[in-house]
DNA sequence: GCAAAATAGGACCAAAATGGTACCGAATGT
DNA sequence: ACATTCGGTACCATTTTGGTCCTATTTTGC
């Protein structure tokens, strides 16, 4: 349920790598050396991290890629907007403004606020913390018996 | 991002209709008229929250489906099991046990992490909520300025 | 016992999303 | 000038999703 795309998880993985050395500048080839993905895939996804400010880009003979800002101002939600785009948890609430079913409405009104409280997990959660950087600072929740993860 | 398939929408819709009379018995068809939902569709849906002991059914003549428990009881964590189901956020999380990107695994952990809050999230939000039974009793809160729903 | 009503379980298909690749143009440093 | 590197986009194969249909099986009522 409820999975982030494979490229989404690529691009986290990539942001990883780039945040372990956030001075120097990668190129596209090298990190996808380094992380071991396909050389476009890699150079795809770069671009989509580039077009939406996540990192900072020079092209020419020294040319690559570099964090635009520290790891730790990085969120969740914004590697998953990057990707996916601001799309919301159901088709009524992106809001495309008439849902046919009207009894549907009310509960898409819920839905929204499930999709806050999804969206602030994944806003506390940085990039640094994702890339291991970070010491852990609070220990892992337990869940309610017979809840998987 | 991270949309629930429409399925999964419908099937909290069905679920609201039959929270509002927990005790009647509704057929398919009659489920599919009040949401406007394909009767094929409906059906479909039905059936698999059967399977997952969301609703209780009874064929015959006068057979049809009613809550399994009461709507305070059943979470939206559960119906989003029951039709997309237990999946992980990443395919590493899912744990087919070997990630082929070494630097991944950490970012892995994190992610599962995640996981856990997400699930959290919707572990604390009930049918009855969702289909807007229950009083509010917790306002909307605010997300940080820019944090789009 | 039989017919009607209703669910159970798949098979099946079209449409959309996803992952991955390739191509060409633009910028940059030597 | 030229090699290098990013930027944009188009393209294709595969998978997933949404939706329909067909054939049991169970239950009720006559």
């Amino acid at each position: 349920m409820l999975r982030i795309s494979r490229l989404t998880d690529y691009a986290t993985v990539l942001l990883a790598t780039l945040a372990c050395e956030p001075e120097t500048r990668q190129t596209a080839t090298s990190l996808a050396q380094r992380t071991r993905l396909g050389a476009a895939t890699v150079s795809k996804i770069l671009k989509q991290l580039h077009r939406s400010g996540l990192v900072l880009s020079s092209r020419g003979v020294h040319g690559g890629y570099r964090l635009a800002k520290p790891a730790s101002d990085i969120s969740a939600a914004a590697i998953l907007d990057a990707l996916e785009g601001p799309l919301a948890l159901t088709d009524c609430a992106a809001g495309s403004g008439h849902c046919e079913i009207e009894n549907s409405c009310r509960v898409g009104r819920s839905w929204q606020k499930v999709n806050l409280a999804i969206r602030r997990s994944l806003y506390d959660v940085s990039l640094a913390q994702l890339a291991g950087l970070e010491n852990e600072t609070q220990p892992i929740e337990r869940l309610p018996l017979g809840v998987r993860a």
